[in-house]
DNA sequence: CGAATCATGTAATGGGTTACATGATTCA
DNA sequence: TGAATCATGTAACCCATTACATGATTCG
């Protein structure tokens, strides 16, 4: 049992065992897929690693399947609760990153030519845009299923690509 | 001379010496703090270790002063301009990564007291309020210094800090 | 002239990304 | 009963992060 440095990516990990209760990888992967991995991507060899970290920390507890497919199972132990909790406690003041190729791309501009941005900014907005129209199905989908909160994240991500489908709308047009 | 797979950091930097001309690592650091920085941060290490990288792939040439600081100064190469105008005239699709650990908490909201999740909502109205102001005053700082494209970018982050400074409101008043 | 800060890096560690790989299921 | 896809990982490499470190400047 080994002290470590807890990453997002644990954080991640442990929210989601102590939610989902007894759950293997692959169940996390999905249930990623379809919520926050929405635009904090987290591959899946991840979700396949940190709880293996995690259960050597002696935060999580390990129970390996015997016979067909031996898959691996997590539970949270009362550490990795009082962790999880003393995190939860914690109000972060730390600054959101957005990372956006397409605005690097658009910070250079100038060196562009005109009909690259125009390009750049077509293909933003109708991919912000069909952003959009998933995360209204997937709210249809989930309502009801989904906590109170996780809904309200996704909220933020609809606000989100509202503001970015009008901004790269605006771009192109210019 | 040796081929390399070109990342993000690599954009940047390329972008960066491409329009500053004569660069050193330290004045792309100071201009990426007061710039693209802001939403994506970039630790200044990288913004040494990434030209030596670039320049090893000869796209970047290197200067050494003599004497003094014996600090390095870049300069795009032909092959340097190329691979950044690839890079420029190539939309892409690819989606917008937020990281943001409030959110993350907030995700996990069902499992804190309400009396954290309003105290994480009022530290986060705060901040985006704070860096909101801080983007206002910089937009007065460099106008007519700046190009148009930087701000763009700029007035992107405006906007996001307006929607999130709303948004953690609501969730305060709640 | 000493202290603080600026300027300029290097070192080390590990997490993250990308690929690879293979055993179960499903389904046409 | 194959082929496709689902499910479940492991491997390897390297970038990114965090520290550490030290020579210049500035300034009280």
């Amino acid at each position: 049992v080994e002290p470590l440095s807890l990453t997002p990516t644990s954080y991640l990990v442990l929210g989601l065992v102590a939610h989902m209760g007894p759950v293997t990888s692959y169940e996390m992967k999905q249930r990623v897929a379809i919520s926050i991995g929405y635009f904090w991507h987290f591959p899946h060899s991840q979700l396949y690693a940190e709880p293996s970290r995690l259960h050597a920390a002696g935060l999580l507890d390990e129970d390996a399947e015997e016979g067909g497919r031996r898959r691996k199972r997590y539970t949270i132990t009362p550490a990795g609760r009082k962790a999880l909790e003393g995190w939860l406690s914690e109000p972060t003041s730390e600054h959101t990153e957005v990372r956006d190729l397409a605005l690097l791309k658009l910070f250079f501009g100038a060196m562009a030519s005109s009909g690259d941005r125009r390009r750049l900014a077509l293909t933003q907005r109708a991919a912000h845009q069909a952003r959009e129209a998933e995360y209204e199905a997937l709210r249809a989908s989930v309502v009801g299923v989904a906590t109170e909160w996780e809904l309200k994240t996704l909220e933020v991500g609809l606000r989100f690509e509202k503001v970015m489908t009008k901004f790269w709308e605006e771009i192109a047009e210019e």
